[in-house]
DNA sequence: CTGAAAGCGCTAACAA
DNA sequence: TTGTTAGCGCTTTCAG
């Protein structure tokens, strides 16, 4: 900036102005500064400038992966949920600074948050991270959470209504007659938790008799859901449905399935969660709960943009909708 | 860091430099100082100490989207492509700012180059950008680019090798009887155009009777690949197997066939090129062409930091290798 | 309208 | 082993 300020004649403030598009300077000046700059391929420096400033024209997007830390970065959903938002980011002039946490350590949000390197943030996922995140949102705001609104929860979360998702998707295969459905999820995240307390409710509602054996909630990743999908079947479990947490699980359900030489869906109907790209493709095609992550990436940075602004939005909560294809 | 200095009861160099783990501080000091910044909530900042240090321990991710512009950055190729990169970089302790560039206007990568926001580049496909990145790349090291190797290039390229896939896809379809063979894809894009040139080689070698009606190269985009294979079948050329340069095109391909009563592959072949996760699950499951995308996230990267390291790494080939399902 | 000067938080000579 | 001090490149009072 010295130079650019020396080849044109004037101060070291005046190109600072000038180039910050400052009112101060009359047009002709202005011109005449962004001009040298330009031939010159100057570029303000956002370093110095934020030092200053205090501000960063950035965002963070960070994936959190707590006891699922298997669920690579390059799952689907999170891939999807990223090129939204990185297009409402952009949109807006701000940069993207991506940060995969696995696995969080104490204190780990703080570390981010303290370091200044980003404007705002947008945790993608609860993971089993909700401790951290209501401590955390005390005394930081410009910070959205994609996941669960949780009792007692002091951050803005948006995201879709997961119990009314997994009634959905029971009373759907409940209406396609069948009466033993299976649940394959890991109920430790509070998103899936969710999911699996509307399915419980349905199940009741419906009068279906709750066999624990159909219940496969815990220790699961997305890997081990073949393994837990081929059990249920050896096991030799009276079981006509599944609904799985995701996408991703009702495909491996759907290939050990397969394997077992079990129909899919005149065996065994199953519903995901997610409605992913994957889903509309997977063989047959799946029934399942769309989440609109183009619109869950607009809420989110809506949320955000009113809280950099100082308004403290509590976040929204998106109707599921159950995508009816050939699973079920 | 003044704060931690005065509770230490040192000067803010010896806090510098114990954080900064210089060998010069005794261990105890070092702990008394670091014990007094954990419980203080205090990170150094990454901005005061890039501007002094010019480094920034972060990489750019960049997508240029040239006159494909509406080829979303959520196309399943970039983003499982990103997902791998995010790994790799994660893993050596750099940050990743990630950045779409759409459409690239003249000056763009000096733009990005001259803002020092980051202490490299990887660019993920080259676009119609070709001269920018030739341009740039001459006085601008630490940088590396997803594509295609074409001749009189001075910049580190990492890719396929696009001819010799095309070739592949091609042979295979002569392989299986096929003598009327469409391409379709975008040949203004270097990468395509070399998967056209192998196509061409595959037809000449065979003595196919080259059809210019077969041959859909020109103002393609993943959306009109449905139009194009419509358009194909309803001009009543003779066509019995098509070579998408994506999966992407090549799944609007397969759904435009069988939404005009045509069966694949029994009466089109399909065979496609990424093999990205869709490619499995499309019905009928995919031929194609594979890359590796986390073997070639890896060998950027790991061209990349041998350039910060000063070494001029000209970059690498990866062998394509065909993978055989249901639609050929 | 323009310039001089202070200072954002940090690191690294240089000095002690 | 530690402290003093001079910037890194920018913005912004404050004083012309």
């Amino acid at each position: 900036m010295a130079d650019i300020a020396r080849m044109a004649g004037v101060s070291i403030s005046t190109v600072s102005r000038a180039l910050a598009g400052s009112p101060l300077i009359p047009d002709a000046t202005r011109e005449m500064i962004s001009e040298i700059a330009r031939a010159n391929g100057y570029v303000v420096n956002p370093f110095a400038r934020g030092l200053r400033l205090k501000r960063t024209q950035t965002i963070g997007v960070v994936i959190p992966l707590g006891h699922e830390t298997r669920q690579l970065i390059s799952d689907p959903f999170f891939l999807e949920m990223l090129g939204h938002l990185a297009d409402e980011i952009t949109l807006r002039g701000y940069e993207i600074l991506l940060s995969k946490i696995a696995p969080p350590k104490p204190g780990w949000l703080e570390t981010v948050i303290q370091s200044q390197r980003t404007d705002g943030l947008v945790i993608i996922g609860q993971s089993d991270q909700h401790e951290a995140l209501v401590s955390a949102s005390e005394n930081y705001e410009p910070m959205v959470v994609w996941g669960a609104h949780l009792p007692g929860q002091t951050y803005c979360a948006v995201g879709v209504d997961n119990e009314a998702g997994g009634y959905l998707a029971t009373r759907h295969l409940v209406d396609r007659g069948r009466r033993h459905i299976a649940f394959l999820g890991d109920a430790e995240l509070p998103e899936i938790k969710q999911r699996h307390q509307g399915y419980l409710r349905a199940c009741r509602e419906f009068g279906l008799n709750y066999d624990p054996r159909l219940d496969a909630r815990s220790e699961f990743t997305a890997e081990t859901a073949a393994q837990a999908s081929e059990r249920l079947v050896m096991s030799g479990v009276e079981m006509d449905a599944i609904f799985a947490a995701s996408d991703v699980i009702a495909l491996a359900a759907i290939n050990a399935l397969k394997h077992h030489g079990k129909s899919v869906p005149d065996d065994v109907a199953v519903v995901g969660f997610d409605d992913s790209t994957i889903a509309a493709h997977t063989n047959p095609p799946l029934t399942t709960i769309r989440q609109d992550l183009q619109k869950a990436a607009k809420l989110l940075i809506e949320n955000l943009f009113q809280r950099l602004d100082g308004n403290l939005t509590p976040g929204d909560t998106m109707a599921p909708e159950l995508v009816i294809r050939q699973s079920s």
